[in-house]
DNA sequence: CCGGATCCGGTCTGATACTG
DNA sequence: CAGTATCAGACCGGATCCGG
């Protein structure tokens, strides 16, 4: 098992343009949203999947899958009996707040009605 | 006629939250590209599709129509007979430039052989 | 119940061919 | 050169199923 190439990661894994690469790990509408609601202090699959924009349950996994193996990151049990999981980032993981930041800022200002949470 | 519905944008579009907003216009694996060629003081529809990644003719052609609809860019012909067009990007589609940046930035430091174009 | 895996129809992507 | 048309296959997203 090599692959299963999910979300068609990997396409641009040569570009030798940085943005492009960064486009690859994150270019698509879920995963910074997953990433969003880590900055904003969410940390389990159920409180992922109760944010606004509902993100369908697969997708989910597979996108917590890639950003494990990413390195951005990190599950680990908090408890046990029953076995329950957090997800936490890493300083990689951390280092997309710029990013986010730059993202609110842009609809902040551009999109009406949309206001932030000023957590990154 | 009203759908076709590209890259399912709009889905976010009721989202209170910035993010999730600015991910429904540009968060796909292409637009961000396009932009990032403006930026690189791209113009044309040819030299859009000569980038590196080589975006298929189709969805380019759908990104900069979204792209004029979102007033990221605008296009205008300059020469005549037979006529050219090129796509310049607005004050807003500017103000992307810390986006990129951003991306730009994390990649350079966690995408071992990226080398940005610094000129955002 | 919670955290996921699986199934499946419909939509979008992307390669190629074609047109002005 | 600047797109439009086409089409198979990949992917998304909703529903459902399953293990602990």
């Amino acid at each position: 098992m090599k692959k299963t190439n999910p979300t068609s990661s990997g396409a641009f894994a040569r570009s030798p343009c940085p943005v492009a690469c960064v486009l690859d790990i994150i270019g698509d509408k879920w995963t910074l949203l997953v990433v969003r609601d880590l900055f904003a202090g969410k940390r389990t699959y159920g409180e992922f999947q109760a944010s606004f924009e509902k993100i369908p349950t697969n997708i989910l996994a597979e996108r917590l899958k890639r950003l494990i193996e990413y390195e951005i990151i990190v599950k680990s049990p908090y408890q046990q009996r029953p076995v329950r999981y957090e997800y936490v980032l890493t300083t990689k993981g951390k280092e997309l707040g710029p990013i986010l930041k730059a993202m609110a800022q842009w609809g902040e200002k551009h999109i009406p009605g949309s206001k932030a949470i000023s957590k990154w």
